[in-house]
DNA sequence: AAACCCGATAACGCGGGGTTATGATCGAAC
DNA sequence: GTTCGATCATAACCCCGCGTTATCGGGTTT
């Protein structure tokens, strides 16, 4: 088959007139020019130029290569531009799936990251639960994961074994948060064991397997009193004395509420949140950029927490 | 800058969704898709392709290439049509010259041919001189030149020098013309310097010079009464008495005129007729066919003008 | 757990397509 | 007419793009 050399060789000895022009025009030397027209006109089995005395013409089969060279050299023109700027972060396209809470804070500082350093690339943005959002990720569905895995509990080591390539965020504290007239709410510190007998508000289901899992290591089988995966509303039911409940630091920080008082635990416990994508597209320079704002939202967020230690709603 | 063949193999990977039957499709081994991909990805610097477990998805960027490729590869293969189309005489166009007396007969037949053989082909006709249709030749405005050369004195031989293809058409043997009623009329065979005294017609300036030469030849200078490029009507002033007049066979069996007698020369004078190319253009498909049919349209018109060595109009 | 399918990699070879050096020829200019 | 400059053709050479076969590793399936 044809390839678009040829053509670009036929376009430039009609532009120019000769094949010397051709060759200069075109960076070669003159000889490239003559074999490569030798070479297609015995691919062609025709004859494509007409040398005349000094100079040369293109005979009619010539002028058709020349005719279409235009057309697809444009494309190609094209296509390479599109695909440059996709390389040069002037276009692109990523998807990103986080779970709820990362969308707090964690999520939009890092969409505007990039929306200020590359502003023609588009993050498109969906919520989902973890397993959700890799299952997507596996599928092709989506570009990067912003999940969490729960220490110790989750599948976080194991799920190092996977074709992912996962890039840490943040060390998100799990914080005990008691209503603010709870007898625990003034010791600056607690052990869940002090609360024991209090009914549990429990947050998404793997929330709720890592409650049961501190639990069982704290020796008691929590009442679970209340499911549901809206955190505001988890702080609200607590800031009622309703309950009591586990909630990481990220959630705190974005979603304030009066009436309760948030205690580190005196056996830390922490969710990793993680950014998961996959060798592939790690190297995709839109995903990349991403990749790399959300560490560097993540970075901006730790202190934050860090330094509050007993934020109160 | 990029070719084709890396369009097409995208593009195959779009279709197919997996390499094997990229392929398979394309004719290739699978390694071979392997390696135009990582190809194409380290010279866009940019990820195509996403493996994804056991089969293959393309990232955004290779979708634009798969995309751009159908344009491409559509205009690609229009042009090879189109060039293909030309090669095989399923179209083409030739620009043929001829002197005003070929095209009485000769080059209507050839055109016949070419028209039967190849209806797509169109020979574009222009009646010239020898030295004209040269020219034209020359600076590339025409295909083939139809041209004669008088036997001795023309350029016949020197200009198979030229770069020039010749192919012999016909030897057209020259006549004396004389009113019927001239002495010479029932010698079957007249010598020049039979009528040495007569008034002489001469047709166009070659036509003049050759006789000329040919009388210098006899041993005296023609009174050349007459001069026209219409052999119609040098037949005519012949007719009405009013010279003689030398003209081509070839004439003589196209214009039949009343009132004279046309007699072989005792020394016998021809003009050679030639098709006249170059040898580019000789191996255009379309030309070589107007060639041949030249050819054969002449040696069917040959035998007929031999076996009338005495045609009476 | 085994079999199968698919992609990656290694090693290899051919040929397209570039280079430089040189020759042949045409057109122009002295 | 002869010389000179510009142009295309050819030869010899070289590199690397782009195929090939053989083999390995990983995922899905049964």
């Amino acid at each position: 088959m044809i390839d678009a050399a040829g053509l670009r060789v036929m376009k430039a000895i009609a532009d120019e007139g000769s094949f010397t022009g051709a060759a200069t025009s075109l960076g070669y030397s003159q000889p490239a020019i003559s074999q490569m027209v030798r070479r297609l006109e015995q691919r062609f089995g025709t004859v494509l130029v007409e040398r005349v005395g000094r100079h040369v013409r293109l005979t009619e089969a010539g002028e058709v290569l020349a005719r279409h060279a235009v057309t697809v050299l444009s494309a190609l023109d094209a296509a390479e531009e599109e695909v440059g700027a996709i390389a040069g972060l002037r276009a692109g396209r990523v998807r990103l799936m986080a779970f709820p809470s990362s969308s707090a804070s964690l999520v939009p500082r890092a969409l505007a990251l990039v929306k200020a350093r590359h502003p023609d690339v588009v993050v498109t943005f969906t919520e989902a639960e973890p397993p959700e959002s890799l299952a997507a990720l596996r599928a092709g569905d989506c570009d990067i994961a912003v999940a969490f895995a729960y220490e110790g509990v989750d599948v976080g080591r194991g799920e190092d074994l996977e074709p992912f390539v996962i890039r840490k965020l943040l060390d998100d504290e799990v914080r005990l948060v008691v209503p603010a007239n709870h007898p625990v709410a003034g010791h600056g510190v607690a052990d869940l064991a002090e609360v024991r007998d209090d009914p549990w508000i429990a947050g998404c289901p793997r929330c709720r397997g890592h409650l049961l899992s501190l639990a069982k290591g704290a020796g008691f089988v929590p009442d679970v009193a209340f499911e549901t995966e809206d955190y505001v509303a988890v702080l609200g039911l607590v800031a009622e004395g309703l309950g009591v409940a586990l909630v990481p630091d990220l959630i705190l920080g974005a979603a304030q509420t009066r009436g309760v008082v948030a205690l580190p635990l005196t056996r830390v416990a922490r969710r990793h949140i993680h950014a998961v994508t996959t060798p592939d597209l790690q190297r995709v320079p839109a995903v990349r950029a991403t990749l790399d704002a959300l560490c560097e939202a993540a970075a901006a967020t730790r202190p934050q927490h860090a330094a509050t230690p007993v934020p109160v709603g």
